[in-house]
DNA sequence: CAATTAACTAACATGTTAGTTAGTATCCTC
DNA sequence: GAGGATACTAACTAACATGTTAGTTAATTG
């Protein structure tokens, strides 16, 4: 009974440490590993720098931890999702769906792994984080080949792209928004986003035939 | 007559130049502005840091000088385009095999511009740079709708998405290595790459009956 | 082939950043 | 409510990064 609200104390340590976390996880998405400062995430925080350094040690260990527990989530997905419950073609757009809010929910949590890739060339970011990310896509798309809904194509090639698809409109949301001229996070942006990705990755995948000449059409 | 082979000098200025711009390119490639070490470019044009200075003033506007070079690449391949030659089918598959072998020539340029977007919130990524990239492959889609030959579409969310499997392969090629366990730059992955890009993106953007119910296949 | 200019270097000055430390305030338990 | 433990701060240091400057070497030209 001691501890009834934990969350009214000024001086709580796992809140602090958890406003760290979130504050270099902006910072890190901003800048990567090297680019960005301590100062900025302490700021962000609402702490002294100095906290960064009883919490977590240093800024790369920190940089660590936000690692970590963005692969944590995106290893949570994969395993939620059952590549045998369903149509490929329903799994499929339902693990679209669920990447694509994911990462409207966590939009720095991409750009992280993908400043790792390029900063660190990856040495954090190893078989397990593309396992994660890749091996539910690729199981579904195989599936669909096999039973014959999908057309002929190189599985991984394609897991690539849809991936892209839903990848690229997060990272490049800031050049994005002169395009759309506005926040395009916004929910309404966003579902329409999701719509055109999904139409356009079924489209993608699917065995069909196009409408060009109609001789069998009527 | 004087200057029969100015690329024989010891100590030529616009060599030195570019190989600065060069190496600038890589660096603020692989880490943006802020994480960049001029000491890194200095390295990889094998001159001194202050060659920097002489020639480029300061670190920052070394980074305006690359940000120009990438964008004027990325222009000319824009107006390169005539949006009117051909059918919107041809001229989307032209566009984007061009704007893939740009990329894959010069697989710095398009990091530039997500780390500028992210970094410094695109302050020096604008219309012009949005224009160029988005404009011709619009128009295209614009067209290929009129004329019926496309689907019903939102036209910028889809040329995002088109934008996005180009690029993301692309920038994220040191995690994707992982996946492919090999570099997906070589002319055989990436040729695979191109391949399914093409197939996929037509798919995207033509009208089609999927080939479910096969009634009239025969 | 001197004189002049341009390309370049090395050493230095200045500002910034990660990390440290010694001390203070707050919380918890008895 | 005393005493110990934990959360936290402010001031500092050492290392590093950028930018500067005075001097050196190579090319060009009359």
């Amino acid at each position: 009974m001691a501890k009834a609200k934990p969350s009214m104390k000024s001086r709580d340590a796992e809140t602090t440490k958890m406003a760290i976390l979130d504050a270099a996880e902006l910072e890190f998405g901003k800048r990567g590993l090297l680019g960005a400062r301590t100062e900025n995430i302490a700021e962000g925080a609402n702490v002294t720098r100095a906290m960064i350094h009883y919490y977590y040690d240093s800024k790369e260990k920190l940089y660590q931890a936000v690692l970590e527990r963005a692969l944590a989530s995106r290893i949570k997905i994969a395993e939620e999702m059952d590549v045998y419950a369903g149509t490929p073609t329903n799994l499929l757009e339902q693990y679209i769906r669920k990447l694509l809010s994911d990462m409207s929910r966590r939009p720095n949590l991409p750009l992280i792994m993908l400043f790792e890739g390029v900063q660190n060339e990856g040495r954090l970011y190893r078989q397990i984080a593309v396992n994660s990310s890749y091996g539910p896509l690729r199981k579904i798309l195989e599936r669909g080949v096999q039973e014959g809904i999908f057309r002929e194509m190189d599985v991984t090639q394609v897991a690539v792209n849809i991936m892209g698809m839903c990848v690229f409109y997060v990272v490049a949301r800031f050049n994005l928004q002169h395009l759309f001229e506005r926040d395009v996070l916004t929910p309404e942006l966003f579902n329409a986003h999701t719509e055109e990705a999904v139409t356009m990755m079924l489209a993608g995948v699917l065995k069909h035939q196009p409408s060009g000449n109609q001789d069998c059409s009527v």
